[in-house]
DNA sequence: AGAAAAACTGTAAGGCTTTACAGTTTTGAC
DNA sequence: GTCAAAACTGTAAAGCCTTACAGTTTTTCT
């Protein structure tokens, strides 16, 4: 077992020069840190980070919760949430919340409390107020993407402001027959975007004084199949079909696309469709979508969690609500276009 | 800040006797233990785990390699592996590759080294000599999933014979010109499957004694568009179109029954498709597959590295080449059938 | 050259837990 | 009731690093 005394040793100074040395603090000659940095090369040393953490307090692991993992949209924020945080030393340890309820007491009650953790990113989570309590007891930067955390920093997009745009869209290309698919939460718990999107949707319709007719309202759980049969349905009926459809995810989107070729709907002359996220499926399907550049929204939550944590300022350590809105893109497909006679 | 000498004095015994109590060690009273648990809890005492891992070695954490977090094998492997972690009370800190050659190195180097995890975890990985070095010499367990990691414990499916069994099945419906769309490894120290179930397929039709022709051979990316990209190259001539496709991943052979479509194809009365993987659209699209129970391989893969660290059998702890066989699938759905004449 | 300032270096304490060992109490057998 | 054995409990060391503080060397200025 080598240690931070063997290393001294090899390079003929003591242990606290040989930390400065290895943590580029100031203070160390030129040519002593050149010989610890030599001496540790050789011997492969890398400091013990339990001892770093129960000496500094910092343990530069972050902390991620979410709901779910193995779908797209979770799956692509944590992969720019990991690349960041790798890229400016930080690993990050990971909570998934889908395993049950005594599970997910677990993970809040236990897992994130043993100081393990430098700062917690949250993922499209909404948090009891027992949870939220257990975290900001941390007294650990907090940070929500996709999801805003009451009385923490969030970055998210104007969930309501997207359902809006993309109806208007819709709208604008001379629809009045528009349906939406709306995403309905796996529980209680999970995110809230489902709503906002909703109320986004129908807020376009009043503001254009359309109607609203309740079989062009559905909802599905975000998957590919969920948005075919929701689709299914409500484009079967001729009597009530809308002539265009807002989905609350790409999948659901790509999904809506099948059910009204099967149902012998053109897309887009007889039927348009549009998504929401940005799935790289999209061009594939030509789908036209709102789009919220998902792994670029991981890596900046991350940066954000690591300049509060880097930053010697006191009070940015604290928590307080602050939130940032991500922007996001229109993208104009082939599965959209104007509305043609009946 | 409550630490574990607070929560002796409240409950009026020394810190030997709390932690015996909190960690369910023998030799400690009933009513010392129940006066334990009572402070424990009115403080919310959680022993810090920078500490706890300094005085004991372990970290109750595992890393877990991989080289992509957003394609879909990786995230089902990795909820897979989280759920059962923790179950266990384990934590999991993710290293993503995706980031280049020195991040790459990085993570081998330093991160991995820093005896933060108890065992590594890689899924789908190829290492060089170097790393597996840098690997074996932490003395800690290690187990490979979705690809054999030379010299030490690995969890895979049999590529070769899913290859060769897809191969067959498609045989076995009267198929005698049949494809391929091989997965192509994004960089030579990616996962080596694609090389496998080529060979399985290459086998299958020997065994039959079928012809191969090199048009009937094409490489992508194990995403959608790759697949339909390729199937539309492959059944686009007249000449050559095979009547059976075999792709190595369920993505590709949702692109190729939609490329078969938008050719003209009926699927699966003028060609058959099948994929491989288990991927949860495959119903969806009624494509047959070979499945591998991807999330379930990630939780037994992590069951196992924990079984190994939990054993006392010291012997268990060396790292000794090992191949166990995750078994395999095949299921048919509404994308193969019979040959019909052409 | 000499004094003051600056730069560097080392010693030792501190961070929080687990656990070996020694000491104390309880149990059980006779 | 005694004594040995078993069960329990506490003290203190160990685990490995960072860093305050004090001490030493070098630099700079006059």
């Amino acid at each position: 077992m080598i240690g931070i005394v063997e290393v001294a040793q090899l390079a003929g100074v003591s242990t606290a020069t040989v930390s400065r040395a290895l943590n580029g603090k100031a203070h160390v000659s030129a040519r002593a840190r050149e010989k610890v940095l030599k001496a540790a090369q050789e011997l492969g040393y890398v400091a013990s980070s339990s001892a770093y953490t129960l000496a500094t307090g910092r343990s530069k692991n972050i902390g991620v919760v979410m709901p779910f993992i193995d779908r797209w949209f979770f799956s692509a924020v944590l992969e720019g949430i990991v690349n960041a945080l790798v890229n400016r030393g930080y690993d990050v340890t990971l909570y998934n919340l889908s395993g049950g309820a005594s599970h997910r007491k677990r993970v809040f009650e236990d897992l994130v409390l043993r100081k393990r953790v430098d700062g917690v990113l949250t993922v499209a989570l909404k948090l009891s107020q027992q949870e939220l309590k257990n975290l900001t007891d941390l007294k650990k930067p907090i940070v929500g993407i996709g999801g805003p955390i009451p009385g923490a920093r969030s970055l998210t997009i104007d969930d309501e402001g997207a359902g809006r745009l993309a109806t208007q869209h819709l709208i604008s290309l001379g629809h009045t027959e528009i349906g939406m698919i709306s995403g309905n939460p796996a529980s209680e718990m999970d995110f809230h975007q489902p709503y906002l999107r909703k109320t986004g949707y129908h807020e376009a319709l009043l503001d254009a004084n359309l109607d609203f007719h309740p079989q062009w309202m559905a909802e599905a759980d975000f998957t590919i199949a969920g948005g075919y049969h929701a689709a299914k349905q409500m484009l079967g009926d001729p009597r009530s079909a809308p002539t265009a459809i807002f989905c609350a995810s790409d999948e659901m989107g790509f999904g809506a696309i099948q059910a009204a070729r099967d149902l012998g709907y053109r897309v887009p002359q007889d039927v348009s469709v549009i998504g929401m996220d940005g799935h790289p499926m999209g061009p594939f399907y030509g789908l036209s979508t709102i789009d919220q550049t998902t792994t670029e929204q991981g890596a900046k939550g991350a940066n954000l969690i690591l300049d509060i944590l880097e930053s010697d300022d006191e009070k940015q350590l604290s928590n307080f609500e602050q939130l940032s809105v991500w922007p996001i893109d229109l993208i104009i497909r082939s599965s959209t276009a104007r509305r043609t006679a009946k």
